[in-house]
DNA sequence: TCGAACATCTTAGCTGCTAAGACAATTCCT
DNA sequence: AGGAATTGTCTTAGCAGCTAAGATGTTCGA
């Protein structure tokens, strides 16, 4: 085990806090220009990651939310034209919440921008760093992931 | 400009939107440990970060909420212990946000945890790749604050 | 000293959440 | 096959927290 400086692990420290900060800012504002509340972005965020169909029941599982809140969400994704209600046709008690791709188009700003960010960011950097980067991220977030699940 | 492969590009930001969701769980999380909502724990969070004596309005202002629900969010964050109204010597109009440090020594625990995470990636890293890093995540930082304000 | 500006708090009305139960579809058991 | 239990979603009552507007208390400038 190499054994860092404390100064440094400090340093590194906050910048993971800012960069918490930041992220729930960035999320609050993205969902303002969105037209949604902070809830209903995240449930859209889900549903876009999932992997494979999503039913009601597992975004409510998901988000944290009960079932009751799901259907308000789900709600009014549909009505801002996010998503779109099917029911499941294997099993008629779910239903499947299909993303829309092209009511995103309109909001391919915020995403393009967000990418020129990293790409500015990404820059500075030669082939070989961007090696250890990508390193760094991809352990990050496994790392992450056991964190938020056992806390 | 250097440029980069258009897949590490995507792989790159799928890193990113995943470290973004997973922040929010995790701050979902913490909040819930701590007994308080998402928007309080935001708060106090504020709080902590701020340079300097927070008033009641800058935190309004910093969190986006309305003067009256910074009201409320204070009450519980006071009734739970987290802080201390004062108010301000030199204008009796202020309320100072007062952080009690004590109370956060119960949750220590979820503060170590984050952290020992944190070393655990760091240790996969020699003393030169860490500055990689460090240069990357303080570039990061630096732009997304940017991108976040005019957003 | 008095009015305007300022900082926070209070309140009415609204939105969205939870918990509990209703309803509909499916699965299990005999 | 047929009734009971289970499962998945929706509905509703009650509640918590947010906004907007105005009340209250403090400071500043003429």
């Amino acid at each position: 085990m190499f054994d860092m400086e404390p100064e440094a692990l400090e340093r590194f420290t906050w910048y993971m806090r800012e960069h918490s900060a930041l992220t729930i800012m960035f999320h609050t504002k993205v969902a303002e220009q969105m037209g949604l509340s902070a809830t209903d972005e995240k449930c859209l965020d889900l549903a876009i990651r999932a992997e494979g169909p999503l039913t009601a029941g597992r975004l409510a599982e998901l988000s944290g939310l009960s079932t009751g809140a799901v259907t308000g969400v789900i709600d009014r994704l549909e009505r801002a034209g996010y998503v779109r209600r099917v029911r499941d046709p294997h099993d008629r008690r779910k239903v499947l919440v299909e993303v829309t791709p092209a009511e995103f188009v309109k909001f391919g700003h915020l995403f393009e921008k967000a990418q020129a960010s990293l790409v500015e960011v990404l820059d500075h950097f030669d082939a070989d760093e961007l090696q250890v980067i990508e390193r760094y991220l991809k352990l990050q977030v496994e790392t992450f992931r056991k964190r938020v699940i056992d806390t």
